[in-house]
DNA sequence: ACTTTATATGTCGGCTGCCTACGTATAAAT
DNA sequence: ATTTATACGTAGGCAGCCGACATATAAAGT
């Protein structure tokens, strides 16, 4: 199985992990871990650079808080943020219709 | 949409195209644009170069013939390929289902 | 008291894997 | 005579993600 298996569809788990509501980096991890039943097991390296460029597109946006003497920077999805998503669902469905319909079609 | 959309799945594309019989690389590209119904529009320095790999890694064998003065490289499923393309399919249902069941759960 | 684990965020270098651009060659179509 | 289709190929580059590392506090274990 190839390594960095989200390629090109980071985004948009991020985006769709903050759709029920906002969450910090961490919290997204776990929530995708939980979601994915483990399969999807983001590094930071990956998040947090992740999050920072989805602010910067204005697609959520983040604010710092202090919970339990740690920091914490929680997002949530802008308009913006809800209207990519919907983008990138619709390129999930392209994509994996055009891929799968290759694949599934057996001799 | 992004332009690289087959990342991480492109050999399994070229395996699955070989299944139904052999083809030579130029033949695929356009078999997997009719599949595809054009979404999948693959360039030459993409497919070319993969081919070669896989014929390296021996999951098809690649032979030499003319045809209307023009030269082909026709290549075959080897029974390696045939196991590394079933492969690829198990890793596309586990990938789908991970990340298209965190996209697809809505609030 | 000390160590480990969990929580929480971040940077930087590097690599994989594909694409763009280019080059070559022949046949068919305009 | 020129363009388009057929057919293969290489080389350089780069987007996008990951691995390794760094930092800091709280909780849990021993």
């Amino acid at each position: 199985m190839k390594v960095d298996i989200v390629r090109g569809h980071l985004d948009a788990l991020l985006l769709a992990s903050l759709e029920d509501g906002p969450l910090h980096g961490y919290a997204i991890i776990e929530a995708l871990q939980a979601r994915s039943g483990g399969v999807l097991d983001l590094p930071t390296g990956s998040v947090y650079p992740a999050l920072r460029r989805l602010e910067r597109a204005h697609y959520v946006s983040g604010r710092w808080s202090m919970v339990g003497g740690r920091r914490r920077r929680t997002y949530q999805l802008t308009r913006a943020g809800r209207q990519a998503l919907a983008r990138e669902r619709a390129d999930w469905t392209r994509f994996t219709s055009a891929i799968g319909g290759v694949l599934g079609e057996q001799a």
